[in-house]
DNA sequence: TTAAATATGTACCATTTGATCCAAAAATAT
DNA sequence: ATATTTTTGGATCAAATGGTACATATTTAA
């Protein structure tokens, strides 16, 4: 199958890349189409010839997050030196996060949760399956982990599992309610006695 | 003092109560002017001339909600049978949001920490003081919980606060995205074992 | 009863919102 | 070179946004 006509002048990954980086600095509706296609480099006219509305682009990114997100998990389980590791470091990247000079982000998929919550059907479901499927990556993490002696084989893999996702989307939201450092270390301390 | 002209035809502090119900449920972007005067039942004009802006409602609703917060929770920990039962019930009561029909809410200044993040100082500056008030609280729970050997005497008091309400926000945000009653219950059940 | 003070309703404001339409430009395949 | 296909820029859209102006209504104090 040839392509015919003139080519995009953009790369819609790309696009579609600036375009996630938005809406998870800012949110849905904060996110003006003036903004998206400022930052995407695109005209209005490209913008709805190629992702139909916002609302279609919105679901767009947050599958393309959802991927990223997971890919990356994945891939840092698979080279940390044990499963354990993988699952303290997530914690102390984010920890980064507070310290970091730039406006904490969070996690899109929780923001969206969160700005949603469950007034959009099509929306709550995407974002639902998408937490599930990173739970699921914890619950391999814990398993793992239990594999290699490092936590305690009584603990449920699935509940520690959905355990850390829930408290790490608390601390994320700490994070950008402002708190300091220390708090956040705090935080982490605890919230990992529970692997013991 | 004696008031002069003609008297308000409505009441203030039920009208902020009644804004606050709103961006509550909706978030400050997503609650226009329009929705708020309707349900406020009040004019433009008495709107502009009582509460000045948006922005400045908004702000009162903020602080109307955590002494609302706080004075509930006082009142909770003061009338319940032990303060580790305050603790264990707060969380319960937020695992009933999971169970009911209404769409949850979650935590007002947790969700407006979320939708500024660090972008509006003045509504960051009142979000962290407003949580560090309910963070106090908390913190006097398990202090308190601990003389009454609930609590090991070994946990930080102020550590152990600061855990709690990030884990409360964690677990709203689980519940706003739609997680089930049991993963609630599973993740309420692994935060408590901290305080053991 | 009159003057001062305040509240209210209506009309209005510029700006921005997300979205559509269409003519012109550009690239490909034949 | 031409027909086909597609992109692009700009004009335009109605609706909604937060906010203001002002004349009118209503109440109180003197």
């Amino acid at each position: 199958m040839n392509k015919i006509g003139r080519p995009l002048e953009f790369n819609p990954e790309l696009a579609v890349k600036s375009a996630m980086e938005l809406f998870w600095r800012n949110g849905y509706e904060a996110t003006s189409l003036q903004n998206l296609i400022s930052s995407m480099h695109l005209s209005k006219s490209s913008f709805y010839q190629t992702f139909h509305s916002k609302h279609a682009l919105f679901q767009r990114c947050i599958q393309s997050y959802q991927s990223m997100l997971a890919d990356s998990f994945l891939q840092q389980l698979n080279t940390a030196p044990s499963s354990k590791f993988f699952i303290t470091s997530v914690f102390q990247n984010i920890a980064d996060e507070a310290a970091g000079s730039t406006v904490p982000k969070g996690c899109l998929l929780m923001n969206t949760a969160n700005e949603f919550s469950q007034n959009d059907p099509e929306i709550s479901k995407m974002v639902l399956s998408s937490i599930e499927s990173l739970i699921n990556i914890f619950e391999l993490a814990v398993t793992q982990s239990q594999q290699q002696g490092e936590i305690p084989i009584d603990k449920n893999p699935r509940s520690t599992a959905v355990y850390l996702v829930s408290s790490i989307s608390g601390l994320r939201n700490m994070i950008k309610a402002g708190a300091e450092r220390k708090t956040v270390d705090d935080i982490i301390l605890l919230t990992l006695t529970v692997l013991e």
